[in-house]
DNA sequence: TATAATGTTTGAAC
DNA sequence: AGTTCAAACATTAT
């Protein structure tokens, strides 16, 4: 369910509560559920892959990790981690971390590191990766400090597109390419977006989950690459690695 | 049916 | 004190 762009989606689903008031909680979330009872939803938000429900004075911090799911007015046959009931129409959460975050959600988050806030900076991305030279690329994409909302699957295809190597060293990459990566990233994630709006994300990999280079139909190698151990589909002959 | 997968935090071990 | 690592959590498609 992750990476930035499904939470965006999440937040166009949930429109329609922007406003209304909680009526009742269930769920077997250990968070105080009476806390929501009877609040109204000010707003909903988003920095990377968490997905932000306020109130006044504080707000709800909801991360679908792996397997999180939503349901919005209706119910799936799981235990619900937490509900929220509406005059009209509900949302159920699954499976997700839940916790409370205190004041205003601006005190918690840099939104300029949000691929896909309107407030995305790459220049503060550049400079970040400026200071972790040692680190792969593979695992300085997934850090969500520096490119929030970017999950594994950004990752593959983004390095795909660029023509980068996973295991490429970020301080050896040079400039004009790291402009062209931090551009793609959020291309790509723009594009996930559409894509995944109309159902048919899958359908555009092009290095994600393939076998076969579509540019030179070398074999593609995956590998557990960084840090991070994630999995990369890696074309050798069309990927520099520098 | 076993396995792997769009992820992160925690706490022990080094 | 830093890092590294496994474990934990949890669901679903192949």
């Amino acid at each position: 369910m992750p990476e930035g762009p499904s939470i965006v989606l999440l937040k166009e689903e949930v429109d329609q509560f922007t406003g209304k008031q909680v009526i009742a909680v269930c769920g077997n979330s250990k968070i105080d559920q009476s806390r929501l009872l009877n609040k109204k939803v000010i707003a909903f938000n988003s920095w990377g892959k968490h997905f932000l429900i306020c109130f006044k004075g504080f707000a709800l911090r909801i991360h679908f990790l792996m397997f999180g799911s939503y349901r919005i007015n209706e119910k799936k046959d799981s235990p619900i981690r937490l509900g929220l009931t509406f005059k009209k129409g509900e949302i159920n959460f699954y499976a997700c971390a839940i916790k409370y975050l205190e004041g205003d959600v601006s005190t918690h988050y840099d939104f300029s590191s949000d691929v896909m806030n309107d407030e995305w900076n790459p220049k503060n991305a550049k400079a970040k990766l400026k200071a972790i030279p040692e680190t792969l690329i593979c695992d300085a994409l997934l850090e969500q400090d520096i490119f929030s909302g970017v999950g594994n699957i950004i990752k593959n295809e983004v390095l795909y597109r660029v023509r980068v190597h996973p295991e490429s060293k970020v301080g050896k990459i040079p400039a004009p390419k790291i402009k062209k990566l931090l551009d793609e990233t959020r291309i790509y994630s723009f594009q996930f977006l559409d894509w995944k709006r109309n159902y048919e994300l899958k359908k555009h990999w092009l290095a994600h989950t393939k076998k076969t280079c579509l540019r030179c139909n070398n074999s593609l190698i995956k590998k557990y690459t960084g840090v991070k151990k994630r999995r990369s589909f890696i074309c050798e002959n069309c990927q520099q690695l520098y």
